[in-house]
DNA sequence: CGGGCAATTGAAATACATCAAGGCGTGTGG
DNA sequence: CCACACGCCTTGATGTATTTCAATTGCCCG
């Protein structure tokens, strides 16, 4: 669906609302916001946006850098990660049409995170200031976005405990159901069938394993018959087995 | 000091301005912001808060638990943690004198953590419908809550990034040294020396070892002349050393 | 056609878990 | 006061999940 038409969200300033995931998260709430002050005749062109597009393997923001933007992803897949020196890095959260960048957060930008393009991705940066201000004036938008923070701390927790805790089977089976749900709410399955650009390498950055070891329990997987990975896609036969696989939660 | 003197913090309802770790976090801002609004002559007995003391071992949160309160540490210490019903479970924080229990956070509450007592814990709840009426009449009060949840968050990451990418020397050396660092903003050393209330099984479920694992590396630290461990506190000889074993930050 | 990344596969190495036994401190009941 | 049980820690032996290493293939792109 991404590849089909890559420039679906346009590059005008407010064509979100063309946009598939426009309904998703911050965007349509933003948006209708930017309406709302319109109708009231202050700020008329208060909230705008520069869009971004960025080809796959590139970085969006750098580990060091100050921003005074919040960026939003409109279209493909990046990932968001924090790395040693010594190269090793973990993934934390795979970003989706829709989400926010955390570590530009609407608040306070969070230093030491790595956010690259898995594929060509498009995406949108508000100014923080503006961001900010619209927030103030009103409260559903602020409780829209602690709410996001909330989840993205339990997040984090649950992704610690698999780390922590759980088999190499766990966690990629678990992942590739996490996928799978985030996908089916930006109506983005085809079926049972998703798209899936990650190399094994990033599966292996997000899972905390070696890209080897990711790759003999994806054969496994595949064997048992549970799901098929092919041309960067990938379709889930045994949704009941994989959970089961995938452990308790 | 925590045992010496466990009543160190009163039980009536605004002894928190005695506390040692009063100018630590939260407390200091909220009771401050008391002041100021009994200065304005409105709210004047607004935030009220209720100390409740738990013997170790015991449970503060429970996972399931539903809370219209947000719950602040004021006394021993805490471990916050998500748990797997077939008794897995991550540790995700060592909560500390100051800490505001996050997962009963001052915006929404974040379930399917328990939080439990790892010494005799005296807490203090604050009504979030309170609190949070507080925080939106000042914008400083707030800014400090946002940048909470942000260091949380970026926190949470890293812990991700150790129990996914880094060998059981460098978690177990990681962890002591930020229990150090802790404890040393909280005026809590004494020279090298720290509590060290916690349990092998404790130091195990925050770093995702064994018991025995964390045992064996604990006396290899030992034997290394770096550290002491013995009648539940640690002594750190060597920090310079500890933080090459801990590994790149 | 060749060169370079990505994935697969097998063999060997290793970090950590599991199992099991013993010791030490602490509380408890006789 | 002693005997005893119990929880916690330590230590060694063994087991295993995952890593590391290495060789091979396929594929994309010039």
């Amino acid at each position: 669906m991404l590849d089909q038409d890559p420039a679906f969200c346009g590059v005008e300033v407010d064509s979100c609302s063309g946009c598939l995931n426009y309904e998703f998260n911050l965007c349509a709430a933003v948006n209708k916001k930017i309406a709302l002050t319109r109708n009231l005749e202050e700020n008329a062109s208060g909230l705008q946006s520069i869009v971004h597009t960025v080809p796959s393997r590139r970085p969006i923001c750098h580990a060091k850098e100050w921003s005074d933007f919040v960026t939003i992803v409109c279209e493909g897949w990046a990932a968001s990660s924090i790395a040693l020196p010594d190269g090793r890095r973990q993934i934390h959260s795979i970003l989706l049409p829709g989400d926010v960048v955390l570590s530009t957060g609407p608040f306070n930008p969070v230093f030491g995170h790595t956010v690259e393009a898995i594929t060509d991705v498009v995406y949108r940066r508000y100014k923080r200031s503006e961001l900010e201000a619209l927030i103030f004036g009103h409260p559903d938008l602020f409780k829209r976005l602690t709410g996001m923070w909330s989840e993205a701390w339990l997040q984090a927790n649950q992704l610690a405990l698999s780390l922590g805790r759980r088999t190499a089977h766990e966690r990629i089976a678990g992942f590739i159901l996490m996928l799978a749900n985030s996908l089916a709410r930006r109506g983005m399955m085809l079926g049972d069938t998703m798209e899936f650009p990650l190399r094994l390498k990033h599966i292996a950055d997000a899972t905390g394993l070696t890209p080897v070891h990711v790759s003999k329990v994806q054969t496994e997987l595949q064997r048992a018959g549970l799901v098929k990975i092919k041309d960067r896609s990938i379709t889930i036969f045994d949704r009941e087995e994989l959970r089961r696989i995938a452990g308790p939660h």
